[in-house]
DNA sequence: CTGCAGGCCGGCG
DNA sequence: CGCCGGCCTGCA
């Protein structure tokens, strides 16, 4: 079990056990946390920020309160969920899966709020990282709130109204490109039928992603990652390049379309294949497949 | 300068 | 229907 420690203004979980900061905020499943000078990591989610830092088994959150770590961050990084019994589970009888833990074996899946996770994921099709985060930036410092933290100001990820409204295509300050008119349309359709991470926790799978899919911009591939980061369904398996190319190399042994692949994982994984899928990303990136 | 980055859309066969 | 070329933008 965990203790939650405060002192000084900072609060402290203690006994924290297959969780790696830096893979879980470098695998590509979030854009706003950024790497200090430090080892530590300052982010925004929706519309609060946080500077934590990990100490070996020790998560430590500079200037949040434990009732802030406790009814927010905890459920941010997922630190509910026993990661071991899922490692476990996945390498078991499975001697590619038991070797690609040992190469993340702290990654975690974040929760992350549903519309943020939509937007970034349209802005990410076809794009770089870099470029993914000077956007999603460039959106929440045009049309986001302003807020303090730390003696800093930031801004929030702007919410569907504010991005609906904004003439994000008309100017050229976001650098999205051709993506700004997704995002707005995308924006307009969420504000007039505003959806939630529980909505689509509350349908079948496959029907999330086909509600999502009616979204501009948004293909298989974004709809799963959606689903993935925002916590709704651990069986999506987001299909990418990279992925594609290890599940050919160490699963399938042939050429394979992006749909087969994902009914495989399915086949394979069961309803653990999005963790697996993090798993083999990370091993496919590391060993440059 | 060309190619490409964690895809999607639309038009064509 | 499934396939395939084009695409904003920044960077190597």
């Amino acid at each position: 079990m965990h203790k939650v420690i405060y002192s000084s203004k900072d609060t402290v979980i203690e006994n924290i056990t297959d969780f790696d900061l830096g893979s879980t905020l470098e695998c590509g499943q979030c854009f706003r946390w950024d790497k200090n000078d430090d080892n530590d990591y300052t982010g925004i989610v929706s519309g609060r920020a946080a500077r934590v830092i990990q100490q070996e088994g020790r998560l430590v959150f500079k200037n949040t309160t434990p009732d802030e770590v406790n009814s927010f961050w905890y459920q941010y990084f997922d630190l509910g969920t026993d990661y071991g019994r899922i490692k476990e589970i996945l390498s078991k009888d499975d001697p590619i899966m038991t070797d690609a833990v040992l190469f993340a074996p702290g990654i975690r899946i974040l929760r992350q709020p549903l519309f943020e996770t939509l937007v970034s994921f349209i802005v990410s099709a076809n794009n770089s990282i870099p470029n993914i985060k000077r956007v999603i930036s460039a959106l929440s410092r045009m049309w986001g709130e302003e807020f303090r933290y730390d003696g800093k100001t930031y801004f929030a990820f702007p919410g569907a109204k504010a991005l609906a409204e904004g003439e994000i295509c008309d100017l050229q300050l976001t650098k999205a490109g051709y993506r700004c008119d997704y995002i707005k349309r995308t924006a307009g359709m969420f504000f007039e039928n505003p959806l939630t991470a529980n909505d689509l926790k509350a349908m079948d799978y496959h029907e999330a992603k086909e509600l999502l899919r009616r979204f501009p911009g948004v293909g298989a591939k974004v709809a799963d990652c959606t689903i993935l980061f925002s916590g709704s369904h651990f069986r999506a398996f987001p299909v990418d390049v990279w992925i594609k190319k290890v599940m050919e190399q160490l699963y399938l042994k042939e050429e394979t379309p992006l749909q087969k692949i994902s009914d495989k994982a399915y086949d394979l994984f069961g309803n653990m294949a999005g963790y697996a899928q993090q798993y083999l990303f990370h091993y496919a990136r590391m060993n440059r497949i």
